[in-house]
RNA sequence: GGGCCGUUAGCUCAACUGGUAGAGCAGUUGACUCUUAAUCAAUUGGUUGUAGGUUCGAGUCCUACACGGCCCA
């Protein structure tokens, strides 16, 4: 390993200061020790010694040992205090000169702010009544080099907080309550499904052939095989062979890769669920989806109801169900819903209202989608299911009784999509037929169409049962239950180019 | 991809129509034995994102680029 300072390091003063601490402290023996071991935990304390009365904290002499990072020193003369932090939370560290096993020296001195050290002593109350440790001892566990950001203000700007995020969470306690919820929501999920008799699993993220949603994936290659893979866009058709192999409920919650854009509702990697129940169909998906939703709101933010963009939302179900013709005449007056089959008439409403048709669209379906998504999926704030998704658009769903439809679901909450599923297409003849007819886009140009998976036209051949699908993005429902508005905010790094 | 905004000390921010780059915190030195954004005194610290240009003179005006934020597609 390289152990020269970059340039920019040595011209750096306070950094050098704190080397030339360290260097001090290893001369006096310091070596990066990790035998000290806690006997507590400095957010527990106060629970625990918080109503003891100053004199029985003195005659019963509790000893404690904690270890964490100094966040805030506070020198008065011959004694000091400080605030130490541990994962657990804060507890304050109060030294004092002529203690016992220090002779007269101030077992708080020489620290920096930003150290990682072990306390040993004993609990004390201040004058104000807060439950403190007298030091005996502070050990030095790791030197800060780099000085922490200012104590009021923290760390704020976000590109700062993005790329250094261990500095973030060390100096704000909201980026830490945000992914302590993103880690608690996760778990919620998985011991929801587990409750309800699901298995999870773990399908290839490396993909032959790209397939299960509609995007451009990433491309890697295999050195020893000479092959070309793909970073999956989704799970989908891996958890159907899945279903077909007769696990009856399996789900996975993992990333997905898709290549597109950046921005404050993408990341080129992003957490999916995705799951399948054999035996029930997308009514059945839908009620599973408000159930989880509700639980893991209750769980994790301990009400049902969250706020977004200082708006109440109320997740309590069931969640509206309106379909999406329905929804395309609610929020554009004056549209004949009688005409969704007219590809005609649903181009001339797009470019009424000075909406782009793409040339390689003509199908009433896609036509219908795209005037859903520009007129009223933004408006869409209260949690609803939209229905009767285009068949068009959906070609690995059923055919809804009316064939122009599928049988297919999206739950849009706070004007975001955060759930799609349907009844899973399981006739082998139909979805082979559904490949030829993204092949057909895929030549007309729309690379995003999918390819033909003979593998899983196959698998469907030994026979798929009836089968609900459902997929949540995760990111999108921490960025819900926490109150973010920015994907950013939820990914713990998320993707910036390279300085 | 387009529009707007931002980038100044380790961090958070100032700097009027172009005229000697400042403050608070952190750091350093000193005072102070119950503070908690401790206080008081002194003090160090800058290639103003990068590269050009205009000008007697640029943090400030112009151009390009880099990175980021917000909005739009």
């Amino acid at each position: 390993m390289n152990t020269t300072a970059s340039p920019d390091e040595e011209e750096n003063r306070l950094i050098a200061q704190r080397r030339e601490k360290l260097a001090e402290s290893r001369r006096e023996g310091f070596d990066y020790p990790n035998h000290f071991v806690r006997n507590a935990h400095a957010g527990e304390l106060a629970a625990l010694y918080g109503d003891w009365t100053p004199a029985t904290l003195e005659e019963r002499r509790i000893r404690v040992a904690v270890a964490g990072r100094l966040m805030a020193r506070r020198l008065m003369g011959r004694a000091t205090f400080a605030d130490l932090r541990d994962f657990s939370g804060r507890i304050q560290v109060y030294g004092r000169n002529g203690r016992e096993t220090e002779g007269d020296r101030n077992p708080l001195d020489g620290f920096d702010i930003g150290d990682l050290v072990g306390v040993c002593g004993s609990l004390m109350k201040t004058r104000t009544g807060e439950l403190t440790i007298q030091a005996d001892t502070v050990s030095l566990l790791a030197k800060n080099l780099r000085p922490l950001p200012e104590k009021y203000h923290g760390l704020v700007d976000p590109e700062q907080r993005y790329r250094r995020r261990y500095v973030d969470l060390i100096m704000n306690e909201e980026t830490r309550r945000v992914f302590l919820q993103r880690s608690q929501i996760v778990t919620h999920l998985r011991r929801y499904l587990d409750s309800l008799g699901f298995l999870e699993v773990e399908t290839p993220m490396m993909h032959p052939l790209p397939g299960g949603a509609l995007a451009r994936p990433f491309v890697t290659h295999h050195q020893a095989l000479d092959l070309d893979l793909f970073l999956r866009i989704a799970p989908e058709l891996y958890l159907k062979r899945l279903i077909v192999g007769g696990f009856e409920r399996v789900y996975e919650i993992n990333r997905n890769f898709r290549n597109e854009g950046v921005s404050t509702r993408h990341n080129p990697e992003f957490t999916m669920l995705e799951l399948y129940q054999a035996y029930v169909n997308a009514s059945e998906m839908m009620r599973l989806t408000e159930q989880m939703i509700r639980s893991a709101a209750e769980q994790v933010v301990g009400r049902q109801q969250v706020v977004v963009e200082s708006r109440e939302i109320d997740l309590a179900p069931p969640f509206a169900r309106k379909t999406m013709v329905e929804l395309v005449g609610e929020y554009n007056p004056g549209f004949e819903c009688s005409r969704f089959r007219d590809a005609g008439y649903l181009s001339q409403v797009l470019a009424s209202r000075g909406l782009a048709v793409p040339p390689l669209v003509q199908e009433a379906g896609t036509l219908l989608m795209e005037l859903f998504e520009a007129t009223v999926e933004p408006h869409l704030f209260d949690p609803v299911f939209v229905t009767d998704y285009p068949l068009a658009v959906s070609p690995l769903a059923r055919r809804a009784a009316d064939p122009f439809f599928a049988d297919r679901f999206e739950l849009y909450i706070g004007g975001r999509e955060l759930a799609n599923g349907f009844s899973e297409l399981n006739d082998p003849e139909d979805q082979a037929d559904r490949f030829r007819a993204q092949l057909r886009e895929r030549e007309a140009g729309q690379d995003e169409a999918m390819h033909f998976d003979q593998d899983y036209i196959e698998a469907l051949e030994y026979g798929m049962p009836p089968t609900g699908g459902l997929g949540v993005g995760i990111d999108r429902l921490v960025m819900l239950l926490t109150g973010r508005s920015s994907i950013r905010e939820v990914l713990l790094f998320p993707l910036l180019k390279p300085v």
